[in-house]
DNA sequence: AATTGTGAATTGATTCACAGCT
DNA sequence: AGCTGTGAATCAATTCACAATT
């Protein structure tokens, strides 16, 4: 009987990270209000779509002047959880792993890479030009639940993802975002991401002809 | 007047991929035959959404016994233009384009990187452990077009994005999988596949409360 | 006058239920 | 008997059209 939060999309989430993005941009011109018509555009959606997505969580927009900035960023980065930063751990750090582990376009969004982890004991070690510490994957378990670690980036072989997302969510991992090439049986209150790159590139090549 | 082929769905041509790598799985092991209730349990969706999916591209199963391993792998590896090894490009060799190079998943599903660009000059060097040459970005247009280059990965800043694609499009290239964090304007011939790291991670974060 | 918020209409995708083959 | 292929039914998302508000 709980409740049920009415249902929102999944694609709606999705498009919220794209709106606050473009807000941000907006926020650095020092533009203070924007018409649901001119962010739709930049986002690369309709304006129908745009007001429909942010009705979802209340009354934000002013009738007649369009939306403030400041304050519609603000509701986003609530609804999304990314007002304060969110630990995340990594598993494999090989070539695609440490590439995630350079990359620094997560911490702007909000979330910090606090540690990472490797079976392999010669990858246990600092990756140059980073500071976050590779750990040996023994490790991982007990990191996750002295820190309440509740993200984890995985960027294992195909064949070691399952047994690492088994152990992530039985130390309390609630949600991963995948890189490995496989579809992982999780419990249903685990919410998994993949993103699968050579399925990116065939999706691609199909509409290439 | 042009005989429109019904519409498949986007989501089907994803699940394509996914159930050929299941087939692959299958082949491996030697099994000549599956039913779509075991294909679509390994590939993690319902059996009637595969017979749908499948049934778009005619008739390939035997009722009463399933699916030919070989012969709907075949069908699929056409349908997706997977049979023959197409060329790719790759477009900004930071820390992902990188990882993307040396990253070998691709070649087994069809594709292999040919030739790598970078605005950097200090980027244009081989990168170590891989055979594929990094050109200066200037050469990229007279690339593209001397070989006929139709698909291309761009991992470049998003601030470059834009200018980036507009190139790409005007010597010929028609698919383009977007690492870059921008929304990119092309033609409506032309398909843009994105897949954006930090948005991914914010979407889960919504859901992990 | 401009622009949001939203019920209704539409379009699209999934699932059901079963007819049709082997 | 078993399993595919598919029209019909359901469910979900998008778009339309316009009333409500500043």
């Amino acid at each position: 009987m709980a409740v049920k939060a009415a249902a929102i999309p999944k694609k709606s989430i999705y498009r919220l990270s794209l709106y606050q993005r473009c807000l941000d941009m907006l926020k650095a011109n020092e533009i203070e209000t924007v018409s649901s018509e001119a962010l739709a555009k930049a986002a690369g959606v309709k304006s129908t779509q745009l007001r429909k997505d942010l009705a979802y969580f209340g009354q934000i927009g002013t009738r007649g002047l369009g939306y403030n900035v400041g304050a519609l960023s603000e509701m986003i980065q609530e609804v999304l959880g990314t007002n304060s930063l969110q630990p995340v751990i990594l598993v494999g750090v090989g070539n695609l792993g440490s590439a995630l582990l350079r990359y620094n376009g997560f911490r702007k969004e909000g979330f910090e890479i606090t540690a990472a982890f490797d079976s392999s004991l010669d990858k246990v070690r600092v990756v140059e030009g980073v500071r976050v510490k590779v750990y040996p994957a023994a490790e991982m378990e007990v990191y996750v639940r002295r820190h309440g670690v509740k993200m984890a980036i995985m960027a294992v072989p195909g064949e070691a993802a399952q047994p690492v997302a088994n152990q992530l969510v039985a130390s309390g991992v609630v949600g991963i975002l995948n890189f490995s090439p496989t579809v992982l049986q999780v419990p249903e209150n685990v919410i998994v991401n993949s993103v699968d790159l050579a399925l990116e590139l065939e999706h691609l090549s199909y509409y290439v002809r």
